[in-house]
DNA sequence: CTCCTATAGTTGACTATGCAACTAATTGAG
DNA sequence: CTCAATTAGTTGCATAGTCAACTATAGGAG
């Protein structure tokens, strides 16, 4: 069970890692628990419903940082459980909008809760200082790489 | 392209995500720049061959945190690269004693420093004082999410 | 208006994950 | 020794991810 014997465990990159699969795991465990039937990759899907109230795949896609295939078959997952909706656009038929059903609108308050509680969990485990400082410096690392996603070929 | 528009920025629930995916996709394409073809499920794999030189499947299920079905098949793809091989355990016939072959042995090298340039290129940007913190603060996050793997039925 | 290009979405191929059912080998209780 | 419980590994099912090829629609140049 010694999940952390990353040959490098003062690196970023894998304590990053391993610190999302165990906040993935226990926000799924959560979700589970308060009765609500979704993995966690629909749920960043439907943040983005519950904030934009109807849009494009494209959008959702662009919102959740994945590309559209993953969200088509994302969508019909969603579709299948009657939590959204799809219909082309009138004024783009290339374009489906998507927007919520009754059912998904009513899971928004219970499951931004969920995750709510579960933020609360983890951060009062931690000092508030600290807890800024690593929120910065995570940050700080996401806009590092997404920058450098196209410039620094030669890492060695 | 705003990967970070999860509503709750301030959470290291999602930074984590958000940095981990970084840094996944920064790994991968800086081992491919090296000519090194290898998937980072596979690196994990490798990397606990390199550290014990041979290992039941089990044993690396629990190095790498994934379950002995996720292995099975990792190590399928890793035959089919000539990275390892497989030989039924004479003492116990129901081990497969895994082990690297030359090829495997000689990626060792070249992979872990493309690993220690990647991770070079992250730390060299991070304040080290804020670093170490933020190190912590992680392997904090990973115990307690570990830990309440069983107790915390409530987070709300 | 027509054609070329760009965009939205779908689908197929390949890789990966977890869970559960299954086989085969081992081990311990009696 | 024998039988039940345990352990290692494989396989099927469902979900998910990326890439590339494909369809259909839209929009601009001429």
């Amino acid at each position: 069970m010694n999940r952390c014997e990353c040959p490098v465990d003062e690196s970023l990159g894998c304590l990053t890692n391993h610190a999302a699969f165990a906040a993935r795991t226990f926000l799924t465990r959560q979700l589970a628990l308060n009765g609500i039937d979704m993995t966690i990759e629909q749920f960043k899907v439907m943040v983005a419903l519950w904030n934009e109230k109807s849009a494009t795949q494209q959008t959702i896609a662009d919102f959740v940082g994945k590309d559209k295939a993953s969200i088509t078959r994302l969508i019909v997952g969603l579709e299948k459980r009657a939590l959204i909706a799809r219909t082309t656009d009138a004024h783009d038929k290339r374009c489906n909008l998507v927007t919520l059903t009754p059912h998904g609108i009513a899971l928004e308050k219970p499951t931004m809760e969920t995750l709510a509680g579960a933020n609360a969990y983890i951060h009062n485990d931690i000092d508030p200082n600290e807890l800024a400082i690593t929120l910065r410096v995570l940050k700080q690392m996401c806009s590092l790489l997404n920058y450098s996603k196209n410039s620094p070929k030669e890492s060695k």
